[in-house]
DNA sequence: CCCGGGTTATCGTATTTCGTGATATGCTGC
DNA sequence: GCAGCATATCACGAAATACGATAACCCGGG
């Protein structure tokens, strides 16, 4: 039978070329120098072209072989795809890695997260929190099944789905009776869950938009922690709007509603493509966000 | 080496569950049945899964089997793919296969094409015609590289770009000064490219809309003999504004407005997101759409 | 009831492929 | 020219694979 191009071929094909040199590759694949030589040298048969320039110092590659190298790397991922496939037998099990803003992870996905694994106890769950482009190249490089970040996210190899959108409004002592009373101020004290959470950023940029140039956050670890210094007039924040009815209606702070454009923040949940789905995925999909729909636009860039 | 999943086992297995008998897959793949017999129970056993019940006439899927299937398709198709992609130096080249409407292809394509076929003609560029929905499943199931079709089209495998927006018009004879006239009918002839040609069913649809439920069908070959016959009143047709503009300058026929809603028609280019772009496939886009931004629902459902 | 025609399973053997180690060869910097 | 580091080649043993023959099985028809 002809020899055709094989998944071991592309693996060895995909070291040499990753580590630059075949003695390298072999170490790396525990096998010997010549093994790989010959390999190689029988995919470029087969393949009628060199796929490495070789000198003294290691090899690199050619045109054709820089065309090769992703598929390499695809059909490692197909294959390990497939036996993951094999294995899941629709049952949700095994690892399941997502990613969140982590103020996403504290507000919104907490009580749903616990709920998951308390229904699932198989699944191994493992949330990882970072700012929504480290979580988009994660995800892109498949370092997680899906992550929750601020939309609009535009990729031709993502899919997309609407997991909350929510209406933020600036929250501020309940003697602070409109928006304007702020705007005087030259500085202005905010409120945030934590040091990186993607609400400080927004705030700091609608209050630039209003004049007001100096900002100085207060940090803290809990909702009810915000609400009590805010209301205590020590500063002012910005939260999602169904997170502070209960504090409002008593009176404890007052909220001021934002135009659309700015109040409008919608969180996607992100996944590749062509990555497995895994009914430990397709399961937490159908609890957390089960429109499968492409979310639209709604925040535009302001 | 522990033994993995291979492209060849994969490739047994496929031909295995497609023609449900060891004994036609052996004879498909000219090895034996020992062999196909030995090879499917390695996988098993690698597995830790059967992936077929035997019986007396043959074999079916197992629940793991049928899992695995589509994965066995797919890797063949990358393979396939990383050998065209090595192969392919940047140059168009080799095969490319285009579906599109007939009406399309008529009045919008053949000029294009002409001319691409004249600036690459390395390239063996097969048009195929066929309705929307022929021309998706083909797209889908990887017979054509990609196909104009009448937008919108949502799937999630399929990527798509706008080739055309065309604002179609209703002609008629000059004498016909407003459309009324023509609603006051209870039949009407309209007169199309071809039996098949997709703007029939929509004339059929707006007039039935406004009440004439009669229409007969006229064929024509060219949009000459179209504008001739509707000219001399022998009946009514519906085209794009863009290619009528002479025949109206000159007082030949009457062109009569639509709404938007019914006169915005999108042609889209759609191919399938992991199918292999071949240069031949982007140097077309490249000449006929060249955006690849995703085409916006302009038309919709009425 | 048993036999014929279909199927898959098993097994020993032949063949091919693969991995190894030793060795040859080539390049670069000193 | 030589040391050091790289790839190429080759012969050989080991492993994987394909083969052919045979066994075992099931089903339907005489």
């Amino acid at each position: 039978m002809l020899r055709l191009m094989d998944a071991r071929d592309l693996r060895i094909f995909e070291a040499v070329a990753r580590l630059g040199g075949m003695n390298r590759a072999a170490a790396e694949l525990h096998t010997v120098q010549s093994n790989v030589t010959a390999r190689v040298r029988l995919l470029e048969e087969e393949i009628g072209t060199p796929l490495f320039r070789r000198h003294s110092r290691g090899v690199t590659l050619t045109e054709a072989g820089r065309r090769l190298l992703p598929y390499a790397a695809r059909t490692q991922r197909l294959f390990e795809d497939a036996r993951r496939a094999v294995r899941d037998d629709g049952s949700p099990k095994g690892s399941l890695t997502i990613g969140s803003l982590e103020t996403t992870a504290a507000l919104r996905l907490s009580a749903q997260l616990s709920a998951y694994v308390a229904a699932y106890p198989e699944v191994d769950l493992v949330l990882r929190t970072g700012t929504s482009s480290e979580l988009v190249k994660d995800v892109l490089e498949y370092r997680l099944d899906g992550a929750f970040v601020c939309g609009p996210v535009e990729h031709a190899d993502l899919e997309q789905r609407l997991a909350f959108r929510e209406e933020l409004a600036i929250l501020t002592a309940p003697t602070v009776r409109s928006l304007d009373e702020l705007f005087g101020k030259r500085q202005v004290k905010i409120a945030v869950l934590r040091a990186g959470c993607s609400y400080r950023q927004r705030l700091e940029d609608l209050l630039t938009r209003r004049g007001i140039v100096e900002t100085r956050l207060l940090e803290f670890g809990t909702i009810e922690a915000i609400l009590a210094c805010v209301g205590a007039g020590l500063g002012v924040t910005l939260l999602p709007k169904s997170l502070i009815g209960m504090a409002t209606r008593n009176n404890h702070v007052a909220a001021h509603r934002l135009p659309k454009a700015e109040a409008l923040v919608d969180t996607i949940f992100i996944r590749r493509r062509d990555a497995f789905m895994s009914s430990a995925l397709a399961a937490f999909l159908r609890r957390v966000c089960p429109a499968p729909a492409r979310a639209e636009a709604a925040t535009q860039s302001i």
